[in-house]
DNA sequence: GTGTCTGCAAACCATTTGCATCGGT
DNA sequence: ACCGATGCAAATGGTTTGCAGACAC
């Protein structure tokens, strides 16, 4: 965590930040690699984790904690949910409402202090059948 | 994947769902292998795997697709939802019923065949404040 | 000039897998 | 006896980290 320092504006958090947002398919860390390497040859897988890790904690992007063996990203940082696809793992958003009473409703249930939920759909998708 | 073969009864497979059916901690793969290994001195983590992933697709139990590094499993094989405590990692059940409208919602709102959903709520649970 | 950021390579850690042997049926 | 299951150790794959040089401010 850096949330004390100084952020700089390095040509590699540009390109990341600038493909991300463009991208609708919430990506990997590394397809995101392979995608900045077309504007960016000689930037590094490590670079891109410690970027996406970096924008996240500041709120600018989020971390998609769900279902699939490597983590996605998502540059739209607003919380909504998605649907992945049982057998391609495709990730897409879904325009549903954001319940936030779910939130209340848990936070009688229980003796944490809830703090937020995520929602994730499984499904399959079009292609796929 | 083996679904069309016989299930055998062997001990390793009776002593890890019986302790994983005794806990509501939702252990990682690790915790029951330290746990089983009380009993089963020579187990090896690669058949705590192995079998965890096979009664998973009997649904004799739970794979959580949650957040975190690790997997974690349950003895509850019904589907319902959790809270996650963003400081330690505690994981608990949380009593609140499954909201099976929720899958028609989503249904009508993508192209997707929509199977099931996981709701996971982040929190910070009493004993971390 | 200072302190952050980068590329590179090695390290890490959860999980998976190959193989010879064991054991349930 | 057959064939699935096990222990062991090595391999895998995503992610993180240490370090020396580069760059933003």
């Amino acid at each position: 965590m850096s949330l004390g320092t100084t952020i700089r504006v390095t040509r590699q958090r540009q390109v990341l930040l600038d493909e991300l947002c463009k991208l609708y398919t919430h990506p990997t860390a590394d397809e995101l690699y392979q995608i900045a390497r077309k504007r960016l040859p000689r930037i590094s897988l490590g670079t891109v984790y410690r970027n996406l890790e970096l924008m996240a904690e500041h709120g600018m992007i989020q971390k998609l904690e769900v279902g699939g063996t490597q983590k996605r990203f998502d540059g739209n940082a607003a919380p909504h949910y998605h649907v992945r696809c049982l057998k391609c793992g495709r990730l897409d958003d879904l325009n549903l409402p954001l319940d936030l009473d779910l939130d209340r409703q848990a936070g009688e249930l229980t003796d944490f202090t809830i703090l937020r939920h995520s929602l994730e759909f499984t499904g399959i998708c079009p292609a796929c059948c």
